[in-house]
DNA sequence: CTGTATCCAACAGGATACTG
DNA sequence: CAGTATCCTGTTGGATACAG
């Protein structure tokens, strides 16, 4: 367990959610894969401008944590998939209505709304 | 308009969610929040060990961002109150939540819900 | 293709002391 | 009481170059 995670169970619940899902690109991508597996490219162009770097750490914590789960095909050249776990999933449905919430509360729009864009396909 | 919110607009919905809710102590202290008005004293007992820099910056960030709304009241000694909006009372139902699944998937337990706590008296 | 290593700037958050 | 000012450490995240 991170170590992140273990000093949030000291306080309440609610803070260990964001020890585990806060942070940038981590909730998009958990949204991202809720369409189904990703490969590490895919997932990066369907996040957004998030560098390599992040993302892979990002996506290590999220695998620490029971989130998402990684697959490495022994292959050339290589391939590596990430699907969510059923932790994930759940976590996928309040990450949309963060977005809707959002979309309602801080930048109300009529087109371009979370609702409509949906996972990566 | 914070920097941040507006950089994650350029993104996408979720993002914006997490730039105005991410952070150690903002959805605890939205949530404390959701059981009506709180001083500055009382919010920071409530939330956890919180320093009194970093509640008052996550404060302002929320006031800025229209979650809650700061009310000063011009008294000797000072007294200060903070209260959700109606943006803040629909996000702290998405803390909750949070809090739930992270009970439910990271540190399942019997006692001490987050659903037996609730918010602060 | 899927990363890692390194360097760097910016930010987060605690501790302490202090103010109106 | 409700902060602010200062200092400090650790973390975050991008850019670039490189590796298997």
């Amino acid at each position: 367990m991170r170590d992140a995670v273990r000093r949030a169970l000291e306080v309440c619940p609610i803070e260990v959610g964001v020890a585990v899902a806060g942070g940038d690109w981590k909730l998009t991508t958990v949204w991202k894969l809720s369409g189904g597996p990703l490969r590490f490219g895919e997932l990066q162009r369907a996040v957004g401008p998030v560098s390599a770097k992040t993302l892979t750490r990002q996506l290590r914590s999220l695998e620490t944590d029971g989130v998402v789960v990684r697959t490495v095909f022994p292959e050339v050249p290589p391939r590596v998939t990430y699907e969510l776990t059923e932790a994930g999933r759940e976590l996928a449905g309040i990450a949309v209505q963060l977005g809707r919430w959002s979309e309602r509360f801080i930048a109300p729009v009529e087109a371009s709304t979370v609702s409509e864009y949906g996972p990566a396909s």
